[in-house]
DNA sequence: TGGCGTTGTGGGAGCGCTCCCACGTAGGCT
DNA sequence: AGCCTACGTGGGAGCGCTCCCACAACGCCA
């Protein structure tokens, strides 16, 4: 166990080789899992290193195999806050359990500012990382394009349109609304609203998408999909307080709201508490996520589950198979959602 | 822009060093900030980066610099779930804006078996991070003494006890539960019980120290710090319904309880329903964390905030501190909590 | 005028790997 | 027997930096 000089204390590959008695190039092989060394090179090998204590110097690694093992998760900072929800640490659990007996890194990148953005972009052109993990892209995000130009392998959580070109993972929000409207009807509710979130995003029209189907397939009774029964909210409690306002100043007589995140149907059960309205006597009400909100409402929220975690992982799964086949092919992976039933329908 | 055989594309500190007519180390100088450099070669050089839009290469430094400009943040498995909570994305805000202007890469590090931690263990010794931050510590955890005995820097997220070796920044959860009784007791009531953490983390005693606090130096009627006024929970919302349960059975006649977390708050308040009692009307209630549960209990929940954000912001910076000085000073920051009053008292 | 420091600078020598070329050596074929 | 193809192997040549030594150029002092 010499120590000479400026070494650092940590054995090298040289130091490997030596022990095991074969060059440094055998040792590189059996570390990576090349088939081409002989059975008695390869156990000599790994009785070195477990002798040793080796650990391959990562740097030195990165700089002479032109990759880094490592992959970023990059939230935009903005919705940080949303991900205070389960939701968040479930896809980080996901994401860290399929990586778990791989040897790449998690990076987290907050980015907050354009200027952070731009500061990403770099990092992203000097190939920092070998993949990218986007959560929460909103339509307008440069982002994806510029990693589908760097032909970075990159995954998303959610997709920007129907038309997304860059690979994706997502929840079938579309089934999931539908469900949970269908249960309203099939509950005997007449006249179900819906609060739905901004827009501009992908996941609230899909949501919107399966209010509308659920609506317009209920047999009679119900006369189709109704314009008036469509509030919009932005995602936001106060934003489902005040569609839940208008819904009830346009249509008197709902008896049923679909609301497309459990944190506006917060704010839709503060509204319908003043006014008056029993959940679920008057008013059933059903959510989207099935967040913590969702249990700790009175009463007990039913709402949309959302694989959270399956998602993580299947990300995570899909990004290292990108990495690891040269050629870009694109994966567009939608899972199932199941509705959850509680107390308010 | 020559593109000479296998050359990866982006420009080195050599083509730098060439295209500003200087040698390589002025380079290396100008972009590690040393000030032996001339204002004529510092823009030279300046300029030269401008144009080529050059990036170092991490790589390539954590080699030749013998570290990484990396650091972990390590989160216990079992702990994810409860870091739903805002806490823990407040904490990750706080460490990523601290980080944003450094070029410090964080590293998110999920352990959840032993073996995983073993594993972490030699990540440390092979020093793939520069220094370590650790969320949620117990106080049978190894792995702050192995920080330690390593010598990484290392800051904690709360600490193990009153001894703690290691640096260490926290919030004061003794006020922060002597300023929730003290509430409790300027409001009228007699009675006092309290619903304390999991006694072996210290964050548990530190509240409850709190209680006996307040309890205490209230003037008389209250008959000073009562056992049987104290049921232990664990942090959960089931131990809080089992400790109300218990204290109910116990002193009937209660009329304000403190419970160590908001979850367990949510579980004593079920409980209290249940039994027919009013909150606040007959039992006054105050949780600790201000969580999103608090605020959608109903009655919305008084609570103790603690300054999450803060405290992420501050462990970065005392970890960046440590890294950057040789010696290892330990650092203890314990920073202030605060009430905030709703409904439920 | 000579010697001394001080400042700025270039570039060699690594850091610990991977890549790849070249070299045995053994087996299969004609 | 001679040749060709594997296979397994050693080790040189980098990857793009930082560290540090050496050296020039310019003062300043005595």
């Amino acid at each position: 166990m010499a120590m000479n000089g400026r070494h650092s204390g940590r054995p090298t590959l040289e130091e490997v080789a030596l022990r095991a008695g074969v060059g440094r190039g055998t040792v590189s092989r059996v570390i990576n899992g090349s088939p081409r060394v002989s059975d008695r090179a390869k156990a000599a090998v790994e009785a070195a290193i477990a002798e040793l204590g080796y650990v391959p110097n990562r740097a030195a690694r990165a700089l002479a195999g032109n990759r880094t093992d490592a992959i970023a998760l990059v939230i935009p900072e903005p919705e940080t806050r949303l991900f205070a929800e389960p939701y968040f640490s479930d896809i980080i659990r996901g994401i860290g359990a399929e990586l778990a007996d791989t040897d790449m890194q998690l990076l987290l990148t907050l980015i907050r500012t354009p200027k952070e953005r731009a500061r990403f972009a770099q990092y992203l052109a000097a190939h920092r990382v070998d993949g990218v993990l986007l959560v929460s892209v909103h339509e307008d995000d440069p982002l994806p394009d510029l990693l589908e130009q760097l032909e970075m392998p990159a995954v998303l959580n959610g997709r920007r349109s129907d038309l997304e070109s860059v690979s994706y993972v997502d929840a079938d929000n579309v089934g999931g609304a539908r469900a949970a409207v269908a249960h309203l009807i099939a509950r005997g509710r007449r006249q179900v609203a819906t609060i739905t979130g901004p827009p501009d995003m992908y996941v609230a029209r899909s949501r919107l998408d399966g209010y509308r189907q659920a609506v317009e397939s209920a047999a009679g009774g119900l006369g189709g999909f109704d314009t008036a029964l469509v509030a919009r909210g932005d995602f936001t409690e106060e934003g489902g307080r005040r569609a839940m306002r208008e819904l009830l100043v346009r249509r008197p007589g709902i008896d049923g709201v679909f609301a497309a995140s459990d944190v506006m149907a917060a704010g839709a059960r503060a509204v319908l508490r003043e006014a008056g309205r029993r959940v679920p006597e008057d008013v059933a009400l059903v959510g989207f996520e099935d967040s913590a909100i969702a249990r700790h409402m009175d009463p007990a929220l039913t709402s949309v589950r959302q694989p959270t975690e399956e998602m993580g992982r299947t990300m995570a799964r899909v990004l290292l198979e990108e990495i690891a086949e040269r050629a870009s092919v694109r994966r567009h992976v939608v899972l199932a959602t199941e509705l959850v039933q509680r107390d308010s329908v």
